[in-house]
DNA sequence: TGTATACATGAACAAATGATCATACATTTG
DNA sequence: CAAATGTATGATCATTTGTTCATGTATACA
């Protein structure tokens, strides 16, 4: 039986922690929240589409999106002059998925 | 039919994706974890009991604790000299679950 | 009441993070 | 090749976070 979303029993080793802990950091910003977000539903958008959609000046997005790229959970590839960037690690909108369901928030 | 572990459509407000950010920030520490990964399977335990087990300093695990509380992820009660501390938002567990499941970690 | 135990708190500081700005680099187009 | 467009990068600064240390407070017990 594979876990569900109900809770068991984590059991990690200390450099585990420490991983899990970096990308739980990595992702623990509203705008890389609302980045995660858009590219759960859009495959693929470049640094102009996402800078229109969040309202997010392209210097600072780009500050966020070589960040996550560098730390695994996206990858971009250049098509012209635009560069696309990409959900890598899907596990992220789960765990936001996760708590955005908490009815406490 | 309930989301479960599979990814499922995000969609977030923005004060929506600033609560989540702030659980996830308050989350997002190796030795958080481990206290949250402790408290998964022990309902109960005093700072002595952390503190050992953990073999974090007093003072550091107690800012970590007060601060876990403050954020509305444990729960404390004082019994006698002690004060036990719990797991109040358990959700965070699964979100830690959800990582700590990823093979590439 | 004094002392020991358990925990919290606050100051101080270092290190990490977030934001802004100016500028550099790559690609396309004229 | 020059100019325009799209994106990255580096410096700088403010803010937040993590840690340590000293000390404060609450409870128990002699």
């Amino acid at each position: 039986m594979t876990p569900t979303t109900t809770s068991a029993d984590l059991n990690l080793t200390t450099e585990k922690m420490e991983k899990v802990a970096f990308i739980l950091k990595t992702t623990a910003h509203p705008t890389r929240i609302a980045i995660v977000q858009l590219l759960s539903t859009h495959e693929s958008q470049s640094v102009t589409d996402i800078s229109e959609k969040l309202g997010v000046e392209q210097s600072l997005l780009s500050h966020h999106l070589t960040g996550m790229k560098l730390k695994g959970i996206l990858s971009s590839s250049r098509e012209g002059k635009n560069i696309f960037y990409s959900l890598k690690m899907r596990e992220v909108v789960d765990v936001i998925q996760c708590l955005a369901g908490c009815t406490f928030l």
